[in-house]
RNA sequence: GCGGGAGUGGUGGAACUGGUAGACACGCAGGACUUAGGAUCCUGUGCUUUCGAGCGUGCGGGUUCGAGUCCCGCCUCCCGCACCA
């Protein structure tokens, strides 16, 4: 049986071979896989053991483009290998369709955001299916949905109870085009992350989440994510956190009554600190300021550093400057009176917003000493010829008194112990981490549940009456002005105070769409559950995520908020675990010529084009097989056209298979026998390691031996060929599925090939009979044996020293030693 | 500046705990079958070569019987953070 029983997708060339008609066969198989849904989890006589594969959900911004292609293929094979080898897989997929691009569209249009979202949705749903993902389309959500942000909201009325979520005035990041303010994490570079304009400052009254008070745990828990997720990004979530450890100093103030506090890592120069640094744009600094002869420079001084724009002040060359404030601090430790500047290289939401500068041992402080004419004493002994300009490495402390002689870890301790003993200060910790900001003044999001009353402040809608959906768009102005346009919807924004029932303001902003994507996982378990936002057995069972993919991009933004919102649900008492996501998979970009596609540079490449050309699998095996999952893939270096070559090639050896399906293999061809055991051997091992491009060319290297076999070996008849081109098409099922299922066919079997299981391997087969052993003379190669992989070392020895090819590279000379590493090399050393 | 990662044929990339460098492909060249071939199949393909061999994993040292792999010092590229006291 070689013709497959149902429709026959393949067509003939001219002289009557068989072609593999790649359209045709994905045509034939995606309404089979809709009836069987392969992939359909979690039914509850279902007993194999659980695995959780997520891809991050994409942004309905249009069709899948190549990046999607490249992201969705890695996350496939990990979920169909684990499907193959007897796991119970959840692999869901949804939509992060609340943001700026759907409100956007819908401005430029004059469009409805949700209908927009809806149409690329059902576009994007369509594609993946074609694309054959191998998701569990009973499980899809969409963060749009009232269904679904109604549970944003009774989270954040949750953490508001808890004092997790609170509003407070401060200067915020201010996007000028988008006309909202952005969290930290979504300023790159002194840019908005969105649109790439630079980032200014502004003050508002916001909604911010208390993430700083889990800045330890976060940085704790990253032991249990230590070689299960990139270094790379345990880096760069460490970096953010941004953890230090030293000392808040008081410093009395000439003139004023409250003491200064500043923030140091370096309490052991204390006796160094020649002049006091308040940030120009803190409050303080104009306090201090305020009746001083410099308050008009200070105001001046001021003006000048607003006109600065971020991306200047990024800048680390910038000269220092600042203003002298005709004011003078006390250092506690000696009584030394110390001028206090205004200066913009201090941050003012950084530890106090003021530093005791030590211009011996900081660099920026020493910049600014040599600047304005400021003493510079040492206080750490640098090293013997030092040529720097500020010392900050170890060294034995020196003009300091009580702690002289001490190095550095002493001379702290001995300085916080004395600071404390004199109430003068403590030992303190501090993070680089700010609270995440998540009020946005957009139309396209969760609207904040929170009621502003004159009499009973700021109220939480109560639960009961959650969701506050989204007023219609009809008669509201999206355009954006810098204040939310839910504002504008008069009849949604005016309500009753529900504890008072006088008439109060619903808060017009909507929230950050990370918080969407910062539990959306936990909903997949149970998405049209009405009565909480997921279930809690089922997180039991499922959670956490055994395997995550996804881009790099999100490093530090949703992967920090969504281990943030873990713990805080953890802390809640409704999930078990602390981390989400077990095992994490950056993968890379999908390049064009060495830089990101863009249309503007003209080198987009659409993938409508790819699969139009070259077919669906070929596609998938292209990204797969191009190199390392993490790297970046050019798509100019790679050949999507030799992938369906191949795949036809692997194709066609399930038409010249000629021996029954259940034939006894074990009669086969022994070294066709041995090469699929290796194969699949080895294919299982590279893909549980991410090296899913070497399990291809394991597969690749098993139709090579298998057509060799049928050409000129054993021939199609051999049972081993049948044993072979099953393994094929069972490997190709996590990368081809289209192909693998139509030799599946073809080989006699019913479908769905997807679930039959990895094939089993006769441990037997894998131990070679012979092996090469190389033999070098001088640690170059002169000679090959073939030997028992048994083969004791004297044999292995003497058979060596016995080469005519030794004896002849030797020339006579005698022999100091022989390594020999039986079964595969010898080295003889001459004398 | 600080931190991290990476440099292997014409190209993408292989190489388990140090043990045959270049698997598997792309490209290229040649051949078979052909009216034709961008189809298919086969062969070759690191560089140099006086055809003996020599040289080869960014560069220079080191450890070792043996180094792409380990150690030290450089160079280049990429990424992250960027005045965080």
């Amino acid at each position: 049986m070689t013709q497959s029983q149902t429709s026959t997708p393949e067509s003939h060339d001219p002289e009557g071979r068989e072609t593999y008609d790649v359209h045709a066969v994905q045509e034939k198989w995606l309404p089979v896989w809709d009836d069987l849904a392969p992939f359909r989890s979690g039914r509850p006589d279902d007993e194999r053991p659980k695995k959780y594969v997520l891809d991050m959900f994409p942004y309905p911004s249009g069709d899948l483009h190549m990046g999607h292609a490249e992201a969705y293929a890695m996350g496939d094979v990990i979920a169909r290998y684990w499907a193959q080898q007897g796991f119970n897989v959840l692999h869901p997929i949804g939509w992060d369709s609340f943001g700026l691009p759907a409100e956007n569209a819908a401005i430029k249009h004059g469009l409805d955001p949700a209908g927009w979202t809806d149409a690329n949705i059902a576009q994007q749903k369509a594609s993946m299916r074609r694309y054959a993902c191998s998701f569990d389309w009973d499980r899809v959500l969409q963060t749009s949905d009232p269904a679904y942000y109604r549970w944003n909201q009774w989270l954040f009325v949750k953490m508001f109870e808890q004092g997790l979520a609170y509003r407070k005035d401060s200067a915020v990041n201010w996007c000028p085009n988008d006309q909202t303010v952005l969290a930290n994490e979504q300023v790159v570079g002194g840019r908005c992350e969105r649109c790439d304009t630079v980032v200014t400052k502004k003050k508002l009254t916001q909604w911010y989440l208390r993430i700083t008070d889990y800045a330890d745990r976060l940085l704790e828990d990253m032991t249990q994510l230590e070689g299960q997720w990139p270094e790379k990004v345990l880096l760069m979530q460490r970096n953010w956190v941004g953890r230090s450890t030293g000392a808040e100093v008081r410093f009395e103030v000439e003139g004023r009554d409250e003491p200064v506090t500043v923030y140091t890592t370096r309490p052991d120069t204390l006796f160094g600190a020649t002049f006091f640094v308040v940030a120009a744009d803190s409050e303080l600094a104009a306090t201090l300021a305020a009746g001083t002869s410099a308050e008009g420079d200070f105001a001046a001084y001021l003006e000048g550093i607003k006109q600065v724009s971020d991306i200047d002040r990024l800048a680390s060359d910038r000269p220092k400057t600042g203003v002298f404030l005709q004011r003078y601090a006390v250092n506690p430790v000696n009584g030394a009176r110390i001028p206090i500047y205004a200066a913009d290289y201090v941050l003012a939401d950084y530890g106090t917003g003021a530093i005791m500068a030590v211009p011996a041992h900081d660099q920026r402080d020493w910049e600014f000493a040599t600047t304005f004419g400021l003493p510079i004493v040492t206080v750490v002994q640098p090293p013997a010829g030092w040529s720097g300009e500020a010392y900050s490495g170890d060294g034995v402390a020196v003009n300091s008194e009580f702690i002289d002689g001490l190095r550095k870890t002493e001379a702290i301790e001995r300085t916080v112990a004395w600071l404390e003993e004199k109430g003068l200060g403590a030992g303190a910790v501090n993070y680089r981490l700010r609270d995440w900001l998540i009020s946005r003044q957009r139309y396209w999001g969760t609207p904040i549940p929170i009621i502003h009353c004159p009499s009973c402040g700021e109220v939480p809608v109560p639960v009961d009456q959650l969701p506050v959906t989204l007023p219609s768009t009809v008669g509201l102005d999206l355009t954006p002005k810098g204040t939310s346009p839910l504002g504008g919807a008069e009849d949604w924004v005016n309500v009753a105070c529900p504890t008072c029932g006088e008439p109060a303001r619903r808060d017009t902003d909507t929230m950050d769409t990370f918080v969407d994507s910062s539990w959306y996982f936990l909903r997949y378990l149970d998405p049209d559950k009405t009565d909480g936002p997921f279930d809690p057995a089922a997180a039991r069972e499922w959670m956490p995520i055994d395997q995550y993919v996804g881009g790099v991009t999100h490093a530090i933004l949703h992967l920090l908020y969504a281990r943030f919102f873990t713990k805080v649900l953890h802390d809640m008492g409704m999930v078990d675990f602390t981390e989400p996501f077990t095992r994490l998979l950056n993968q890379g970009m999908v390049v064009m010529g060495g830089s990101a596609m863009s249309k503007s540079r003209g080198n987009l490449v659409r993938l409508t084009d790819e699969l139009e050309g070259n077919g669906v699998d070929a596609v998938r095996l292209t990204m797969v097989f191009a190199g390392p999952p993490e790297d970046d893939i050019d798509w100019a270096d790679v050949s999507p056209s030799g992938a369906k070559k191949f795949l036809a090639r692997a194709w066609r050896l399930s038409g010249d298979v000629t021996s029954a399906p259940g034939v006894d293999v074990t009669t086969g061809d022994l070294a066709l026998r041995r090469a699929t055991a290796r194969a699949v051997d080895d294919a299982g091992k590279a893909v549980e390691s991410y090296r899913f491009n070497v399990a291809v060319a394991k597969t690749m290297e098993l139709v090579n031996a298998a057509r060799k076999a049928i050409d000129s070996g054993p021939g199609g008849a051999d049972p081993a060929v049948r044993e072979a081109a099953e393994a094929v098409a069972i490997l190709l099922s996590l990368v081809a599925p289209y192909t693998s299922e139509e030799m599946w066919e073809r080989l006699g079997h019913e479908p769905t090939v997807a679930l039959v299981g990895w094939p089993t391997v006769d441990p037997a087969l894998l131990v070679e009979d012979s092996v090469t052993c190389v033999v070098q003379v001088a640690g170059k190669v002169c000679d090959r044996l073939e030997v028992s992989p048994l083969i004791s070392e004297d044999e292995l020895r003497a058979l060596a020293l016995a080469s005519a090819a030794v004896v002849k590279a030797l020339d006579g000379a005698g022999i100091r030693t022989v390594v020999v590493r039986a079964p595969r090399l010898v080295n003889i050393v001459p004398a």
